[in-house]
DNA sequence: TATATGATTCCCT
DNA sequence: GGGAATCATATAG
């Protein structure tokens, strides 16, 4: 192969389909990033989503078309970076937790302050400022520039667990990882 | 208008 | 292992 494919999800598909299908894909934002080795799906009917009361100011591009970021602050102090899915107004999307830096190292390590390579990219606070994403990015398309969405180079094998950090629905297993990967933000068991 | 809270991370003990 | 930092948003009054 020559020519970088372009990863292709179907972001129509459901959150807990796309989050699976996600891993092991490579996201970058202007040229900078790494492979997604952990998701979490959240949905619609799900009581730790966003979108679980309806549309608001902040939640609103959950319900637009898919295919695109949700960028919200978490504790007032980091972003976290969603994928929006499944059929527009639906109110579906998939938390990218962490990646294993690629591209960009230098960039990733003074953004961060930090230069322990496992740890720059693992969790959804870190991704965000290892990548350099905040509210600006906001509803942009995640396959146009500034981002870029690469498809797996080779087969993966995808761990499956309950998500982490919320306090509803804490037994659904809608949490996915790269098998082996040091860079997730926990560990599966 | 006012208050409570969180899809987290970092630093201290 | 425990708690602080810090603020946009949601919800109540």
């Amino acid at each position: 192969m020559s020519v970088p494919s372009s990863a292709s999800i179907d972001f129509f598909a459901s959150s807990v389909d796309v989050a699976r299908s996600l891993i092991g894909s490579t996201l970058l934002v202007n040229g900078v990033g790494g492979t997604i080795v952990e998701t979490e799906a959240y949905d619609h009917d799900d009581p730790a989503s966003h979108s679980f009361s309806g549309p608001t100011q902040r939640n609103k591009v959950m319900f637009g078309p898919p295919g695109r970021a949700y960028i919200y602050r978490s504790y007032g102090i980091h972003w976290c970076l969603n994928f929006v899915c499944q059929a527009e107004g639906h109110g579906a999307g998939v938390l990218i937790r962490a990646l294993e830096p690629v591209a960009g190292l230098e960039i990733i390590r003074v953004r961060r302050g930090l230069n322990e390579k496992r740890l720059l990219c693992a969790g959804p606070g870190r991704v965000c400022q290892a990548l350099g994403i905040t509210d600006t990015h906001n509803g942009l398309l995640i396959d146009q520039p500034p981002f870029q969405l690469l498809a797996p180079e080779e087969q993966i094998h995808v761990l499956t667990g309950p998500r982490i950090g919320i306090s509803k629905a804490t037994d659904t297993p809608w949490r996915f990882g790269l098998s082996g990967s040091p860079f997730l933000s926990r560990p599966f068991r």
